[in-house]
This record gives structure tokens, C-alpha cells and sequence, in this order.
DNA sequence: CTGAAAGCGCTTACAG
DNA sequence: CTGAAAGCGCTTACAG
């Protein structure tokens, strides 16, 4: 069984080659019926455009390859939902790669990937990623963007981290919150130093010292760390996240303290286990889905007219009041 | 700026032609000198190695297409990590589609793929999906394999589900519980029916009567309904899988009843949360990793021994007992 | 290892 | 809408 080329369907539907090819693309230039004469004759011998040989005469692959730096986290597997589904919607299919947080294997994707190759990256860079990756894609001249962390320059798109963080502060201070720790994050990556500042420069402005308790995104880890902590410890926890929020829930259960009662404690991402968490967690609002179809327009943008100044969309966070905090236990008034 | 072809490569190393593209693709035929010769002429010129040029000529993609059902799901999520390792240790690039549960958009999505060329597909079914897409993608001769969810025949890999749900009903039987429930599953998939299958099979060879307690698989519906349970109900729940494991936790707690102590619970997955949950989780391990990477392994075999038989890879599951089963209150003696 | 050549299946520009 | 043709950048078989 040979396989069926454009030049088989022309003859089948007895049109030329190019009518077939344009009616194939279903090019307006053609009559409504040619097109469908032309349609009907590929149906019949079972033909299948081969996307592969345009690429290679049009130099256009519709495919952009996405770098996850870790698939495994709810949050970025919130995020790659929302980045294929906004691709989809254009023509456009991902290459996935996960990462891994490891910046070799960002570096071997990411050349595997202008090899392939590919319209255009979205990257979210691994922990460490150095800035000369930047330069490099700019030099490749490869249109790329980063979501979440970013680069200081280049199109991006991502939450306002500093607001975020600022957010969750100034709500426990005016809980009457006074040893308010940051727990988690201390990676080096943009997220980490943003979402510390935010909170950092938010107990400055309230005259009170900064605390940090890092450790992983983990929610094993964020546990023990806070199931260790001592009574006269922090009253509040602002979480890097809310993998890191869940851990110090658990903690502060194994250890006999009720999250919300006992010790404050509000997440970051709002990822769908949040709102069913016991109790349910107070956090901040940033829709990876959204995030990820912002991310992906961005980055369409910059294929279409890679010309163009690069974009930031900077999406504004919200607070989530839920029960973590204590807030509904001490009603204003 | 024009692009470096292997052409120029060959001009720049002073070699033929045909020697450069088997030196950039180090093929052994060839001295270790004039490999490395060929190599410093690439590098010096920036040569990029055009895959879809290859791909063009030799009908090899490298590239396969994986269609993921919720790739939200922790547990598939760290499924496709572990597809995504296997694969790029094969040389292969995968390209993921998340279905979202539609047998819709993963009917377009396989036809994309087919276009695309790859080189087969790797599928986690929708709930629904009709038996008539095997006989499509086995007259389209593409390469394919199923991954925990399975059709009756083809390539697959996936756990012993049965096997999974009779261990876990067969420890809280060895516990003394006499009312267990199954919670959770309920879809039309393999996996539902089969998981369904094993606890009814240990409950019936016990002479006791199964009960099902269907929900989604969502933390809130799952926490929602057991929250509601009355006390003369179910005194331990065989669940679906690990994030209904959660929900039903989450609802115990929520009406005030501690999970393991008051009611048991056994999950399905050993999700990464599993342990640092409160309680931890007891649960049935399949390593969704492991998983992944064998339906990978047993794709590439499908793809270099189209003619052979198809392999079915069924992994047994192990039982991990934690907390969350209240088996640790009961000293065994 | 050389060198010339065919061909993968499209897209695209062009004269009619 | 036709028809003939060039070309994308590789791979591959072949005679030397």
C-alpha cells in the first residue's frame, strides 16, 4: 500500500496539483466546490497530510516546545494545562520537556528543540539557570518567553509576586500579627527573591524584623520544619507556596496546634487542593491556567512579529480569605 | 545572515559532502579525526542539525505523541515525567496533548499527531473513549501503546488494579473491619471496573457485602461526602485512589473524626503526598514514574518490532502501610 | 573517504 | 484554475 500523496488526491479529484495543495489548506481563493470536490477525493484514499514536509518548504512547524521546570507540582501542571490549551486553540502543538530543575538538561532540551525544529520556547528556567541562556536564544534569534520566573529582560509573562506576598502580610498585621515568619523559597530564582521582598518590605513599613525559615517546595520538608517550632515562635506564617503551606498545616497538626487558631498560616498560587484543605487555606490567587494562556499569547506574538518590542504581562494577585489565617475566627467589628 | 547547511560544513572542514552528514551523526564507518575535524567546522560556523529535514528523508521522527487524560492529576502528572526521562534517554521528544478527559479534542489531537508524522502514540484513554479508536489507529498502522487505562488488546502498561484494591481489602478484613466501603471511581474506564472488581472479589470470598460510595475523583466531592457519613456507617473506606483518599481524610477530620482511629483509610497510587499527609497515607504503590517509563519502553519496541506481538506490561502493586488504616494502634500479638 | 545524484512531500511563484 | 518546475536540507546508495 503506497502512500497517497497531494499529487495522488489531484488526480483523483482531477483537479492540478496546486488546486489540490490550496484546497487542502482550504485557501479562499478556490471555489466552494473545488474545495470539496477536492476534500471528498482525499477522503476517499484515506489521504493524511504530511505537516513534516511543509515545515520543511514553508518553514513554519506550528509547534513550540515548553521547558517545565518540574511537571511534578501541581502548580506547573496547572500551568502547562493552560499553555497547551491556548496553543491548541491557535494551530499550534507543544514539545514538552520537564526539566527537572536541572539546568543542564534545560540546556540539552532547549538545543534539541532548535533542532527540531521549533517555532518558538516557552521556558519556565530551572533554579540556577544562568543569564547567558538568555543571550544565547536571543542570538539563536529562537522567539522565546518565560512564565513565572523570569529573565530581567524578554517577553514573560507571570504573577505579580511582591504584591502577592505584600497582600498576605498586611492582612496578618492587621490580624494584629506581630512575629510574622516567611517559611520556604530561598531558591535562586526571581520567583524566591520576589515573593520575600514582598513580604519583607511589608513588615519594614510596619517597623517590624523580617524572619525567614527556608527550606524546599516540599511538603515533607515544610512539615518538620514546623512541627519543630517552639511555642514562643512565630504566631504567622506567609508561605512561599501552597505545597509549602500544606506542609506547615500538617506540621502544626502533628505537633497539637490548630493552623488558623494557633499559628496563621497563608499559601501562595492558589492550586485546586486549597480550597478542600483542612482548614481550608487562605492564599493568594494567581491561576496558573490563566497564567499559561498568557504566557502562550506572548510568546504567539513574538513569532508573528518578532520585530516587536517583547511583551510582560504582569497579572495582579488576590487574596483568598479561607480559614488558615484565622480570619473568620475573629469576625471585625 | 544565510543558514549553515551540512554543505558548508563540508567546505569548512574540506571534506566530502556525504562524509560530513555521517560525521555529525558520528557515525562509526568514519575515523575518530575526521568526526572530530567535521564537529570543530560545525561549532566554528554555528551549524544547527535540521531534524525535520531528516525526519523528510528517512521517515524517522523521533518524536512520539502522548495523550494525557488530566495532566492536573498529580498522578499522571508524574506519570508523564516519567514517560518524558525514558523517552529522552531513547533519543525521543515527546509531544503532549492534555485530552481533559474529552474523547473529542483526543480524536483531533491523535489525527494532529498522525499529520504531524510521529512516530507512534502513547495513550492514557478518556473515560469513554469508544473501542472503536484502536481499530483506527490499528488500520492506520501507527504505532501505539496504552498506559494505566487500557483497551482489551494492544501494547500496555499498567498496574495490576485488581491485585491493588483485594490487598488493601484484605488488610482492614486482617484489622477486624467488617463494614468497608469502596469510595470513589464509578467511571467507564478499566481502571474504575478493575479497582471496583478487586475489593467486591475480597469483600464476597469474606461473605460480606460490598458497598460503593461513587464520587469523582476530586478532594472536595470526596471529603463533601464522607464528611456526611453517619455513625453507624463504613468503619473503613477502600478508596478509588490517593486524592479521594485525601478528601475522604479531610472529611473525617471535618466532622470531627480522626482518620485511622475512628474510621479507616486505604488509598490507590502512593502519590508523592502520601506520606507527609496527616495522618500518612496508607496506600497501594504503583509508581506512576516506574509506570511511565515502562509504557515507554514498551512503545519503542512497538515502534522497532511493528511486527511482532504486542506487549502487555501489568506491574504488581504493594501495599504501604502507614497510619491513615489505624494499624499502628493495633499492635499485631 | 570522495563526488555526483536522486528523492522524501510539500509550498510557492509563474506563465497561460 | 492549470501545469510544469524549483527548492526546503537532509539521507542514502553507488561507482570510484
Amino acid at each position: 500500500m503506497q502512500r497517497v500523496r497531494i499529487k495522488d488526491v489531484a488526480r483523483e479529484a482531477g483537479v492540478a496539483l496546486s488546486t489540490a495543495a490550496l484546497a487542502l489548506r482550504d485557501d479562499t481563493k478556490l471555489r466552494p466546490e473545488t474545495r470539496r470536490l477536492v476534500r471528498d477525493a482525499a477522503a476517499r484514499l484515506g489521504y493524511v497530510y504530511d505537516r513534516s514536509a511543509a515545515l520543511m518548504r514553508s518553514g513554519k512547524s506550528h509547534t513550540i516546545g515548553l521547558l517545565v521546570c518540574e511537571i511534578t507540582n501541581p502548580f506547573y501542571a496547572e500551568l502547562t494545562a493552560g499553555v497547551e490549551e491556548a496553543l491548541d486553540e491557535a494551530g499550534f502543538v507543544v514539545m514538552l520537556a520537564n526539566t527537572s530543575e536541572s539546568v543542564a538538561r534545560q540546556r540539552r532540551m532547549l538545543e534539541r528543540f532548535r533542532e527540531q525544529p521549533v517555532d518558538g520556547v516557552l521556558i519556565m528556567p530551572a533554579t540556577g539557570t544562568p543569564p547567558g541562556l538568555l543571550e544565547d536564544l536571543e542570538r539563536w534569534r529562537l522567539p522565546h518567553a518565560t512564565v513565572v520566573r523570569s529573565f530581567r529582560r524578554g517577553a514573560h509573562a507571570g504573577p505579580d509576586n511582591r504584591a502577592g506576598t505584600r497582600l498576605a502580610t498586611e492582612h496578618l498585621l492587621a490580624l494584629g500579627h506581630r512575629r510574622i515568619a516567611f517559611l520556604g523559597g530561598g531558591a535562586r530564582n526571581s520567583v524566591s527573591r520576589e515573593r520575600w521582598d514582598g513580604y519583607a518590605r511589608a513588615m519594614a513599613k510596619a517597623g517590624l524584623a523580617s524572619e525567614h525559615l527556608p527550606c524546599r517546595t516540599d511538603i515533607g520538608e515544610a512539615a518538620a520544619l514546623v512541627q519543630a517550632l517552639p511555642a514562643d515562635g512565630p504566631t504567622a506564617l506567609v508561605c512561599f507556596n501552597d505545597s509549602v503551606a500544606f506542609g506547615a498545616t500538617l506540621g502544626l497538626l502533628r505537633s497539637g496546634r490548630l493552623p488558623g487558631r494557633d499559628v496563621a498560616v497563608i499559601g501562595f498560587d492558589d492550586i485546586r487542593e486549597a480550597a478542600a484543605w483542612f482548614p481550608p487555606l487562605t492564599t493568594i490567587r494567581v491561576s496558573p491556567r490563566g497564567m499559561g494562556q498568557a504566557a502562550a499569547r506572548v510568546l504567539l506574538e513574538r513569532i508573528t512579529q518578532p520585530e516587536g518590542p517583547p511583551r510582560r504581562e504582569i497579572l495582579a494577585p488576590r487574596l483568598i480569605v479561607r480559614e488558615s489565617c484565622g480570619a473568620p475566627l475573629r469576625p471585625k467589628g
